[in-house]
DNA sequence: CTGAAAGCGCTTACAG
DNA sequence: CTGAAAGCGCTTACAG
């Protein structure tokens, strides 16, 4: 490994000369600036990051959590933190939790991981990492788990009740109003829904944005349309045998995830019911399985790619206001829960309601 | 930020004896020890990880260089990386080369982001990593695309043709193979093979592993009851289509993957055929939307944590070689192109065929 | 414009 | 059993 002071020999100059021509930290001479980066170029030296690192005190790193990569929302989180992190000259270590194969199906127990995580941040502390981002693998709360971290560090996908602390999810009440909008706006009136668990937060969300857009159509919320699932495919397909056989059946349905929007599918196969022209659908999170459905699913996508990114901007905002001595984040008028918006893929499961009694100006 | 020195002070010892007693790197007396380490505990010192890979010359990090983690493989590449990596005490610094936005279908290609790659070796080689894993986004060639790198490096999913390069990978042949002989073991004789595009080397791979399990069990080949596909669903629907409209037909089908299978599934929905009762299926990949089809897909699962943990394996042991100066690994009479198995995932697409008269002893 | 020197926070022969 | 000292490869006031 060639080092500074070989450089500096070999070009005839002080190691602190070569530094400024490499950082350009101070005015070098255009001739031995031409001198000490032939022989750079020449013997291809590249400087050794753990060595300025330990000088300057800074490591250009940002630590990311996952709490399970093998979760279809996480890759996509990574993505967009990679791309503005590397814009910013940002390296990522990565530390995956595995929490499904650790604790299956507990994770909302945090307190069985907590040891795990905090261990985790040391670890990450002491390499030296400027900032940590927390990728949840189901946005929920997760208030306790980290605690008295001396570097900043933002949450996404999950959030604290903690106002100081940032978390970066999405909105899932806004959402599920846009797609029933997007329903009540191809003439639909009778709109049936699928819930998810209805402990889930998301469950209780996005029931109420589906009833919000109801409303401010002055659509009466009829809850036979309202069926409870569970989030799986069976469910889905049951709920749906029974809202089709409604003797007043919905002409749309509103299905809280893909999964079980695919059981909806397969019930109005067997009934012989046909999607989109006698039943239009919605489903919820643009999963893989929504676009090889057949017909390819309309359905909501979560901003993953964005959380990211906004998590990335925000945490290394907060590096550098920390290392110019600025106000920390919490104390400026900004907002510390940031809710994206989801986005409405439209595809073949939609198909406007020809009944034109129900035509909404 | 708490350094050795000033636990040195607290305790009343040298930096040399609280180095010793955090390292156990001499014989230091019980008294001393329980002075310092309760200081230790104290004030919850921890070492500066930064410094010490400075003077020990080793980081006990391994850079991952993915090309596109969003692509399915990946995430569970990198589970089974990490699991390894974190046992042994190893970190993980990750690249994500995000091959999709930046050159989408060209990675095959490879001399279109040489550039890039060589630009993040270099850097993960100045922030002194002890080793590279290399993760394709697809199983293909790509030689050249890394060289002269002066740590070791594996590739997984995906191979060079330089004999000491060690590339872990996937068996295509034997899947196939494997999944044709579940399907002739099943009592079926008419299996109907349903390709890829014929120039990937996968597609022909898995041609040869259909052909031969076909041989060596003497069934001959039946050219009718191969349909090319080009991997998407719709194709898989049309080949479906042929295949069952055969006077006659097959009474199972191997599809080269399971989104093709979908397009199988969907064919035999609206010929009103029953799928496994009529019809056997067997996918490959294991993705997601197997899962979630009507009936759950029989598929072929990739060995993707094995690859992972294998490709750690091999790589920590690499750089435990060339710490103690051992021989490189590609000078041992091992193989460095290593084929992980699939395995099959048996669902509900396959029935055994009751005509007696195929009945294999 | 350039260089000598101190120092970042550790480890490790070496001496005692 | 313990400590003084050198050094890992950089950066950065400071002096000239």
């Amino acid at each position: 490994m060639i080092t500074i002071k070989e450089i500096a020999k070999m070009a005839n100059v002080s190691a602190a000369t070569v530094s400024h021509v490499i950082n350009g930290t101070a005015k070098i001479s255009p001739e031995t600036t031409k001198r000490v980066m032939d022989v750079i170029n020449k013997v291809n030296y590249k400087p050794n990051s753990i060595a300025k690192s330990l000088k300057i005190k800074r490591t250009n790193t940002i630590g990311i959590i996952t709490e399970d990569i093998t979760v279809f929302n996480t890759p996509e989180i990574i993505n967009g933190i990679n791309e503005h992190a590397e814009n910013c000259g940002y390296h990522i270590i990565l530390n995956n939790l595995r929490l499904y194969k650790r604790i299956g199906n507990n994770y909302k127990d945090t307190s069985k991981f907590t040891d795990l995580v905090s261990d985790i941040v040391g670890d990450l502390v002491n390499r030296q990492v400027d900032g940590i981002i927390y990728v949840g693998a189901h946005c929920r709360d997760i208030t306790g788990l980290i605690e008295n971290v001396s570097v900043p560090i933002v949450y996404t996908y999950c959030y604290t009740n903690n106002e100081s602390d940032i978390s970066i999810y999405y909105d899932d009440e806004l959402a599920a109003y846009e797609a029933t909008k997007y329903l009540i706006m191809n003439n639909h009136r009778k709109i049936g829904v699928i819930t998810g668990s209805l402990s889930s937060i998301q469950c209780q969300e996005r029931l109420k944005g589906y009833q919000r857009a109801l409303f401010d159509n002055n659509i009466l919320f009829n809850p036979q349309y309202m069926k409870i699932g569970n989030w799986e495919l069976e469910q889905g397909y049951l709920a749906a045998k029974e809202l089709l056989s409604l003797s007043d059946a919905p002409t749309a349905i509103f299905s809280m995830n893909d999964v079980m929007a695919g059981g909806v599918i397969e019930a109005a196969k067997e009934l012989g019911i046909s999607i989109p022209k006698e039943l239009s659908l919605v489903g919820f999170d643009n999963r893989e399985c929504s676009y090889s459905y057949s017909p390819k699913l309309t359905t909501m996508s979560l901003p993953l790619y964005e959380i990211g990114k906004k998590g990335a901007e925000i945490l290394i905002k907060m590096i550098n206001d920390k290392k110019s001595s600025k106000a920390p984040h919490d104390q400026n008028n900004t907002e510390n829960k940031i809710k994206l918006n989801c986005v409405l893929i439209q595809r073949e499961s939609v198909f406007e309601n020809p009944d034109k009694s129900f035509k909404i100006s």
